[in-house]
DNA sequence: CTGAAAGCGCTAACAC
DNA sequence: GTGTTAGCGCTTTCAG
C-alpha cells in the first residue's frame, strides 16, 4: 500500500503539500500530485487520518431487529442520508436484548461519530449509557425517560391509535381489542396510553379483557390473539406489524373470519398487506423518512457545539383502509335481517 | 478520554505493562492495573490500534437491498457470527446500483478486514475492483465470473427450481410460465437455466411465450406477470420473493384466482406467506444460516494465509408445499365432470 | 516479566 | 503557497 510519503516523493513535493491537495485546498503541483495518486493508487489510510483527526467518518446505527421491516426501512433511510455526506454505518443488531444494545452502545461509541438507537425500552441502563457518551445521540421512534435532552424521532403513536379508533367506532364496533408492546418501550406506551384515551374520549368503556401486553414478536401477537378471542371483541388493534402477522395466523387457525367475524387495523404498513385476504387496514407511517430525518438531524450535531436544546421531531401517520375492517357481526346481521 | 499512559501512571507501570496485560498476558501488577483501568474509565483508542496493528476489526457487508427481507436475513446471520468474534460490521447498502456498489467496495475495503459481498451482476467491473483487494473477500448467494477463485456460499438454485417444476408437475401442469430475475445476476441465470433444465429433463416443451426475464422487483414480477396471463399459464413459478408479492398483486386485479385458474410457487419464504390466501408454496432456504456460513468463511480467511483454495458451499433448500399450487384448470374440470 | 523507544500514516501548526 | 515537524495512542520489538 502507498502512502502519503510515496506520493509527495513521486510528485516532488511534501507530504503536507499532498494532504493539502487531498483536502482540496489550492496547491500549486496539484497535476503532478494528481498524477502521483493515481500512478500508485494511493488510497489515504483511514485509521491514520482518525487517530490523526479524532474522528471516524461513521455513524452507529443501533437496532432491535434488523429483519422487522420497520427496522429495515428506517436502515435504509438512514444509510442513503449518511452516504451522501460520506459517512460509514456501523450497524448493531441487538436482537431485542438488553445486554447486546448496551454492549453494542459501548463498542460503537468507540468507533463513531454518533448513534443512533432505537432503544429497547425507556428506562433501561442504555438510555444512561448513552448519556455518558459524549457523543452525539439521536434515539428514534423511541426515548428515554431519563435522557429528555437527546435530539428524536418519533412517529404520532397518539394520533395513530386515534385514527384506528375513531375508524372501528365509525364502523360500530363497540367491543374493540388492543394488543400492545412491552410498556417499557416506547411504542408500547405510547400506543397502549392512546388507545385508553381514544376509548374515553369517545365515552367507550374498555374491557380489561380486551386489552393484551405482548412482546411485539410474532408469537407474542399470536398467543395474545387466540387469548383475546375467548372474549369476543368485534375488532382488534394491534400495535406492530409483526404482532399483527401473529394475530392474523391465529384468527386462521381459529377459523375466524376478517372482517365478518372481526375487524382487524394494525400499526406499520407492509408491503404485502395489499395482498392478504382481506387487504389489511393499517395505520401507515414514514419509515425510511424517518430514518433519514434521524440521520440528518444527527449530521446537524456532529460537527456543531454540543448543548443546544434537544430536536424533537414527530412524524406524520395516516390510516390506510382496506378491507379488513367492517361493521361488527351484529350490526351486519341486522342489515342483512 | 483517559490514554494508555494514564493508565500506566496511575497503576505505576509502563504503558507497555498496560497494553500487555489488555492482550490478556500475565503481568505482575495486573490488580493494580485493573483498577486504574477501572477508575479511570479507560476505552482504548481503536483508531490508534488499528493504525498500529494494520487490522480494522470490522467487516463490510454489501447487500443489493436491506428491505429485502433475504437480505435482512442474511444480515442477521453475518453479524451474529461476526458479534461472537468481537468485529464490527460496516453495512453498505448498493440500492440495486452498480456504480453505488462499487463506490461501497472501495470506501469499505480501507476500514475492514474483510468483505461479503452479494453482487449485483456476475460480470461486473465489482468481481474486478475486489480481485485487486488484498483483503478477504466472500461472495454470498451471487458469484463472480471473473473470480472464480473467490470464496463463496451459495444455495441449490437448480434443485430449488427442479423441486418446483417437479411439483407442479406431478400436480399435472404443462403450460408452466417462468419470471426469472436479470440474467446477469447468478440467482436470475441459475434459476433460468434450471427451469429450462428441469422442463427439458421431463420432456416438457417450454412455450417462449411463458418464460419472463424480470428484474427481482416487486414492480418487475407484477409486470411479468401481467403480460404472462394473456398466454395462459396453468402455474407460475416466481424466482424470488418481491416478483412473488408483485405477480400476486397481478392476479389479484385480474382477478385471476390462486390456485383455481393459476398454481403458484415462490422462491423464498416470507414470515407472512403461510397467512395468504391462499398460503404460499415456496423453495426455502436457510437464510440466516447462509449469512453466519458466510460469515464464518471470512472469519477463517481473515489472519490464514491468502492463496488456499476457495471454498464454494452451496446450501440446500426445501419445498414448502402450501395452498398456492392445486391441479391445472382442466383437470380439476374434467375431474369434477 | 519489564521498560524504553520506535514508528504505524496522517494532519495541522508553525515558520517561511 | 510550501516544507518541516510534532504527535495523535497504541503495540511490539529489543535489551535487560
Amino acid at each position: 500500500m502507498a502512502t502519503i510519503q510515496d506520493v509527495a516523493t513521486a510528485a516532488g513535493v511534501s507530504t503536507a503539500s499532498v494532504s493539502r491537495y487531498l483536502a482540496g485546498q489550492t496547491v500549486r503541483a496539484a497535476t503532478d500530485i494528481a498524477r502521483a495518486v493515481d500512478e500508485l493508487g494511493y488510497q489515504p489510510n483511514v485509521s491514520a487520518r482518525n487517530l490523526r483527526t479524532g474522528r471516524h467518518a461513521a455513524i452507529g446505527v443501533i437496532v432491535p431487529d434488523v429483519t422487522n421491516p420497520f427496522f429495515a426501512a428506517l436502515i435504509k433511510g438512514i444509510e442513503q442520508e449518511a452516504r451522501t455526506a460520506g459517512l460509514q454505518i456501523l450497524l448493531g443488531n441487538s436482537d431485542e436484548d438488553l445486554e447486546q444494545e448496551n454492549a453494542l452502545i459501548g463498542e460503537l461509541s468507540q468507533r463513531t461519530d454518533g448513534i443512533i438507537i432505537a432503544p429497547l425500552v425507556e428506562d433501561g441502563r442504555s438510555a444512561e449509557d448513552v448519556a455518558r457518551l459524549r457523543l452525539p445521540v439521536v434515539f428514534v421512534d423511541r426515548e428515554s425517560r431519563e435522557r429528555r435532552d437527546v435530539d428524536r424521532v418519533m412517529v404520532d403513536n397518539l394520533e395513530g391509535t386515534r385514527l384506528a379508533v375513531a375508524h372501528l367506532a365509525a364502523l360500530g364496533h363497540e367491543r374493540i381489542a388492543f394488543i400492545g408492546g412491552p410498556l417499557s418501550s416506547t411504542p408500547g406506551r405510547e400506543r397502549h396510553a392512546g388507545f385508553r384515551a381514544s376509548m374515553a374520549a369517545r365515552g367507550m368503556p374498555v374491557d380489561e379483557a380486551l386489552v393484551v401486553v405482548a412482546d411485539f414478536r410474532e408469537s407474542g401477537g399470536h398467543d395474545a390473539m387466540r387469548a383475546l378471542w375467548r372474549s369476543r371483541p368485534t375488532a382488534v388493534f394491534v400495535a406492530n406489524n409483526l404482532m399483527t402477522i401473529g394475530a392474523l395466523r391465529a384468527l386462521d387457525e381459529l377459523q375466524v373470519r376478517v372482517p365478518a367475524d372481526i375487524s382487524v387495523v394494525g400499526f406499520d404498513d407492509l408491503s404485502f398487506a395489499p395482498l392478504l385476504r382481506p387487504p389489511l387496514t393499517v395505520v401507515r407511517r414514514p419509515e425510511v423518512e424517518q430514518g433519514a430525518t434521524a440521520a440528518r438531524l444527527l449530521l446537524d450535531r456532529i460537527g456543531a457545539e454540543p448543548g443546544a436544546d434537544p430536536v424533537i421531531l414527530t412524524l406524520p401517520v395516516e390510516l390506510v383502509v382496506r378491507g379488513s375492517t367492517a361493521g361488527p357481526p351484529r350490526e351486519r346481521a341486522a342489515h342483512h335481517g
